[in-house]
DNA sequence: ATTTAGCACTCGACACACAAGAGTGCTAAC
DNA sequence: GTTAGCACTCTTGTGTGTCGAGTGCTAAAT
């Protein structure tokens, strides 16, 4: 059974105001607005309908009625003013400043996006800089700092840097290491950096047996360093944000909010997967067990088509979808341009 | 006035026993104890003076006694079974363990011990790494990565990585950088990174003067990084945990305390000014807003008696001093072997 | 055939009263 | 100086009553 166009502006008008407000809306309250031209008695019939249709929910018996999940899917995925112009001027300029600036490298640009969403909507974002798949090897840089421990340093295209101390068992000779890393560097810049833990072993595996067990040693900590550092281009801004909706009055769920946000992990996989365009994951379609009163936004950016990283915000299920969904386009658009520049 | 014994006794007992329990101590309770040899009565006349002396408190007029901040403060100053040993095999073992392993770089061994510190104690943690002033400069590093952009790296004697990405308004000359870097580090190298910042100007201003305006830049980009990341040596542990202290049932309580915890600047100001030994904040002693409900304990570890960096712990004024201290201590020793070691 | 007015009913929120229990302070006896 | 005893205080939990917001249903109005 379709929903007929009443039934539609009851909906929209229930969401819209408990979105606002956070409180059970009733057909009173509704009656009173504008839009609405019949009894709150027509009211409570139709809402009564949209209950039993599922789309939305009391919270005890003779309460007003709030949007249950399913409400709020067919909400974000029909309802949703379709490209109406929400962002105020200053969201516009205050994300637009984040790229205007003369900026310095990714993780910065990164990490300040996600501070300002976070200030902008007072929800939790989450960004996932470039996945380590898009970029490539500049340079292999291996520095004594004593007799028995080297710095190396991997530096990639897009200016990041891996670093990974290293003890080694036998002292060094400085000028074999130097041709170590000069061979290294020969076979490997421009080699992208997931194929480079294997790559590193072919290409430089004649080399090595000729050599001592050092270099064996090294490339084992570099490796195995790269494989715990991939995550690291997660940045999560705003914890505490959640702190002041009023759904997180209650102190357990504070307590699973926060838990959950804790394992940076977990959000990495989440996000990764994510496909290109906006999605929206309301409420229990989370598979993430501590955020199932949120709902999550994300939106991929992508350097001529290829996706490139992740833009997330982590609200409570009551969240502004228009504006958040309207902010995420922007600034994955500004990513995105940003990237193409480069 | 001066305590008696059997104050002392008394106000010691109701401490231990709140700190485990949590729950204010009523006389009967007390009379319970073991040590204990005189009736509920005499206690009750004990603790009236007790609490007229300011150790104690009542929660409301008929409530058994907790600790004030004063008795916290003449516990921890007098009662401490001093040296006691407190620590489980575990605890001792889960520490060690930190430092056993064969560890690669200091930064990674502040975390695994702030990791380690916040789970055993179920506080959270507070970590500061080497002061910058302790360490010198190891080599400075240039590398374009475009025609437009320069990736420098500053590697310091213990094998720390500060990066900038630098973009430069005129095109660059690929050796005279190689000169300006070769310049750099030979009269850099060894120099303290506190002074960095006024020794670069000075040893390379007539260098730069007769280049083009590049080197300028690069080095206005490097030095305000610099001061950027002086703080990024500070690691949080276990932010969440205090969310399972009974005194934080309160929501007001947690928003506060991790609004505080959220500026990582401020601990920063508080941890670094920090002098030798072990120091116990309490409560209102603390000068920090959201953490006045909170105690904290620091620990400084050294390198040949100098003071490289700070440990502590934050907890609720119901900490477990004893324990905490002993293993604060603990810890700041391994520390400090460790780098005589290095 | 819809829509609406009216009304009985439900439930949460709040205030109040009451009892039980833990703990105190004080007094008088030991 | 110490203790037993007792009246008193305050919290906690439970039950009761009232108020108001909101619903569902029925019957009348359009």
């Amino acid at each position: 059974m379709v929903l007929t166009e009443r039934q539609l502006l009851i909906l929209q008008i229930i969401i819209d105001d408990f979105i606002r407000s956070a409180q059970p809306v009733g057909s009173r309250t509704l009656a009173k607005k504008s839009e609405i031209t019949f009894s709150s008695a027509t009211i409570r019939n139709e809402m009564a309908d949209l209950e039993d249709l599922g789309y939305i929910e009391k919270t005890h018996s003779s309460s007003g009625r709030v949007p249950s999940e399913k409400g709020y899917r067919y909400y974000v995925d029909h309802l949703l003013a379709p490209s109406t112009q929400i962002l105020t001027e200053v969201d516009i300029l205050a994300m637009r400043s984040v790229f205007a600036e003369r900026m310095y490298g990714l993780e910065k640009l990164v990490k300040r996006s996600a501070k300002i969403l976070s200030e902008l909507t007072n929800y939790t974002s989450i960004v996932l800089g470039p996945l380590v798949n898009e970029t490539k090897l500049r340079s292999i840089q291996m520095l004594p700092l004593d007799d028995d421990t080297v710095l190396s340093l991997i530096v990639t295209d897009k200016g990041h840097v891996e670093k990974s101390v290293v003890k080694i068992p036998t002292p060094l000779d400085k000028t074999e290491l130097e041709r170590f890393v000069a061979t290294l560097n020969a076979r490997l810049i421009g080699v992208p950096l997931v194929e480079l833990k294997t790559r590193m072993y072919e290409e430089v595996n004649d080399v090595i047996h000729s050599k001592i067990e050092n270099y064996a040693s090294i490339l084992e900590t570099i490796v195995s360093n790269m494989n715990k550092n991939e995550k690291s281009s997660l940045i999560v801004s705003g914890k505490t944000n959640m702190l002041s909706q009023p759904e997180f009055n209650d102190i357990d769920k504070v307590r699973a909010f926060m838990r959950a946000i804790d394992k940076e992990a977990d959000f990495y996989n989440v996000l990764r997967k994510n496909q290109q365009g906006v999605h929206v994951t309301i409420g229990h379609e989370n598979e993430l067990h501590g955020i199932k009163d949120c709902s999550l936004i994300t939106a991929t950016y992508t350097n001529n088509g290829e996706p490139l990283g992740t833009i997330a915000i982590l609200g409570p299920t009551r969240m502004e979808y228009s504006r958040v969904i309207s902010m995420l386009n922007l600034l994955a658009n500004e990513f995105s341009q940003w990237h193409e520049k480069q």
